[in-house]
DNA sequence: TAAATTTTTGACCAAATGGACAATTTTTCT
DNA sequence: AGAAAAATTGTCCATTTGGTCAAAAATTTA
């Protein structure tokens, strides 16, 4: 396997379609697979309809590829969650690497709540099968932690149904959520972060466990 | 005016008006304003598209309508929140009809979601006006919880978005739910309110407030 | 029951759009 | 440089789809 470059592209074909990608993500996921055009995508990215479909084979193609390239990014943090580290931690550093992909990646996370909220007729089975595994390995490390006491007892799935609900608000609400809050992005994040880590502490620390000790501004 | 029956319309209007509605809130909800068809609509009420046509001047309007006529019935639940009730039993009532309507409206619920992660075009004025201030309100009876020690310090705004954001998720990414958790749907809102009502009793009682009196199953 | 009104529909149209393709231009290779 | 390969584009086409319209059918009114 000759693996020079990824996957055997020229430069040309490696610029054009990272071009392409990134001008699909910003169509796909303000005006989703159907409503989005190959022309949209085309002026977004300066080439003609033709050439993009010199480079894709179709439009479905485009967003398979924009969906699945972003999967992996998508479910990462995810994997950063470690049984032997303090439990709290964990969550919380879960909870804000989240969040954080939330402000510098509202595109992506409307993309895949578009997708999910209309069937996703494209991931169900990842879903049902790599997600699912993930996150039953996960649920278990937390499982793990209540078990030893160092955790609130709480169910780990809706403990993550509500982590991902309460952080991707702040992306796939924001208009939402700008026309009642007035601050700038930076505050709004910051509040949001102060808010949840709150949040989580009050829930997960064990009620004998004093360990309020919630950072300091 | 004469009011005999709601604007006047003739028996066939109100009956055909609301074949039309339902099946466009099942059409709109699944595929979105853009990719949903006269044609699904008029499939799913069994009328013929100009017929549809007929009774309404365009495929926006009706989506206009649909929007609309869902509007208050959306918002209501907040306005039950009372100043003179006991404060974390208000807030969990209303986390409770909120997670009841995803359960039991999720078409609903699908369709604003779609509204607005792609930007509310229809509903932006309604947002920063109406809801704003239907919101600041109920903030302000937070904030006066809160001065007056009945509620621990949560920031009222974060606080309505998590409750949105956790309760709606049941409805808008059922997808995924379901594609991790085998539990049948009565199952699963049984244990989303248990798991809600914990979280919010958790962050909202006061430290000192042994007020931990939750429902024993 | 006959006229007037309302409702329904088949046929049709124009715009939008995904995609095909041959011809042309640009780049790469020898 | 010149041939070969890759990239680009103008033009065109078929399908989908929102919407029109005149005629027909059904309902209401007098």
């Amino acid at each position: 396997m000759n693996a020079v470059t990824e996957k055997n592209l020229s430069r040309i074909q490696r610029e054009k379609r990272g071009k392409i990608q990134k001008a699909a993500l910003e169509v796909f996921s303000e005006y989703g697979l159907r409503s989005a055009t190959l022309d949209k995508i085309a002026t977004a990215c300066g080439l003609t309809k033709p050439n993009i479909l010199y480079y894709y084979s179709s439009k479905d193609q485009i967003y398979f590829e924009v969906l699945n390239g972003l999967l992996d990014e998508w479910v990462a943090p995810l994997h950063e969650i470690s049984k032997e580290g303090e439990p709290i931690e964990e969550l919380l550093g879960y909870m804000k690497a989240k969040l954080k992909m939330s402000k510098q990646k509202p595109k992506e996370s409307k993309l895949f709540a578009n997708e999910i909220l209309h069937g996703a007729p494209l991931m169900q089975n990842i879903l049902a099968t790599s997600l699912r595994q993930t996150l039953d390995e996960k649920v278990a490390v937390i499982d793990h932690w209540v078990s030893e006491g160092k955790l609130a007892n709480v169910s780990g799935y809706h403990l993550f149904f509500s982590i991902w609900a309460m952080t991707q608000h702040y992306a796939d609400f924001d208009v939402q959520v700008k026309a009642i809050l007035d601050k700038n992005e930076d505050e709004l994040f910051q509040d949001a972060e102060e808010y949840l880590t709150n949040l989580l502490l009050r829930m997960l620390s064990l009620p004998s466990n004093q360990n309020h000790s919630a950072e300091p501004r």
